[in-house]
RNA sequence: GGGGAGAUACCAAAGCGGUCAACUGGGGUAGACUGUAAAUCUAUUGGCGUAGCCUUCGUAGGUUCGAAUCCUGCUCUCCCCA
């Protein structure tokens, strides 16, 4: 049997967290968490992270190890992960990855290009040019920097711009250029199952888990965090909108009924990207015969 | 019992004689996505065989070439007086 990579993903709150532990059980293996919100110390009840008996259950990676002053990205992750990997491997054949941030998981499990760091005053320079300047600045310079580019993004989206035109000015080539679109092969085999369930349903998960998470105290949480909202990191549904009824902009209850919808909204949004993903084999939670089934498909 | 205000699409809310299938926001749905991505951005939202046609603006009538918009009855809601 080869070493496998068992992907278990999902929008949020589908049920991922306690499937993958009863996996990881039923196999003796160890998680990876995928989630780019569990990465960061400071946030816990707004990111769902495992409980403490689930992460004693089994052994977690990836999960509170940043500070959300830290900077980290999709590529780091990759870099990261596939450090660990062969240590893991080494003490078991499978390996589970799980949780629902799609471009890091495709990073890992698929590879994204090598680009060189982006200084962060150029980064800020641009973002001034866009507050400053609007949009259609942006579009200008990037016109002149990667017309192929230019082309091809979105417009409209700002943040893609900026991107473009931070790497074109760090590295002095065109982004386009260091874009090739190819899958890297990985050492290992990698299975995909994802978890769905009726829009319904998952939509009722979602806005009880909200009320739960207020229960155990966000909105403390999300006080201590308010000094350093202005971080991306908090850019984070869950306190963000605490932030906003910290701000005054909103009442308490307007932000809780926003974590809801902003929360929903998210799960749209991955369940968009995993759509034209043709490598995943769907399941809903409950089919757990089904999917412990893949388990004894690789041994 | 008397007086006043109002009933608009899933919700809220504009419109006050034609250019209205109806502004806008919410919610829903669909989509994009290579670097802090739980981010950022886009489209769509009465029905249909979508050029175009059909049925809508509490309800029943009426006025008019033409009504969500004007008039009348009825039903319901809200406010004030009793």
């Amino acid at each position: 049997m080869k070493n496998t990579l068992i992907v278990l993903l999902g929008p949020t709150g589908v049920g991922k967290t306690d499937l993958s532990i009863e996996l990881a059980r039923k196999t003796g293996s160890e998680i990876i968490s995928a989630d780019s919100r569990q990465f960061y110390g400071e946030m816990e009840i707004g990111t769902a992270v495992p409980s403490p008996e689930q992460l004693s259950a089994v052994k977690h990676y990836f999960i509170r190890f940043l500070s959300v002053h830290d900077y980290y990205s999709a590529s780091i992750y990759e870099r990261d992960v596939l450090k660990l990997l062969p240590e893991l491997f080494g003490r078991n054949k499978i390996v589970i990855m799980t949780g629902g941030s799609a471009m890091y998981i495709d990073a890992v499990c698929k590879g994204i290009d090598d680009i060189p760091d982006v200084d962060p005053a150029i980064r800020e320079k641009y973002n001034r040019m866009y507050l400053e300047n609007g949009i259609s600045s942006l579009r200008i310079a990037l016109k002149v920097l990667d017309p192929d580019h230019y082309s091809k993004v979105d417009l409209r989206n700002h943040k893609r711009i900026i991107r473009a035109l931070e790497i074109c000015e760090t590295t002095g080539r065109p982004y386009s250029s260091f874009l090739r679109k190819e899958k890297t092969a990985r050492p290992f085999d990698i299975v995909t199952a994802g978890l769905n369930r009726e829009r319904e349903e998952l939509y009722g998960r979602i806005n009880r888990r909200v009320d739960e998470m207020i229960d155990k105290g966000l909105e403390a949480e999300a006080e201590k965090l308010y000094p350093l909202r202005h971080l991306n990191a908090l850019n984070t549904v869950g306190y963000r909108e605490f932030f906003g009824f910290f701000d005054g902009s909103i009442s308490r209850e307007k932000a809780i009924e926003l974590i809801k919808r902003n929360t929903r909204r998210y799960a749209k949004r991955q369940l968009t990207w995993w759509a034209k993903d043709q490598s995943i084999r769907w399941f809903h939670p409950d089919e757990k015969e089904k999917i412990f089934k893949i388990i004894g498909d690789i041994s």
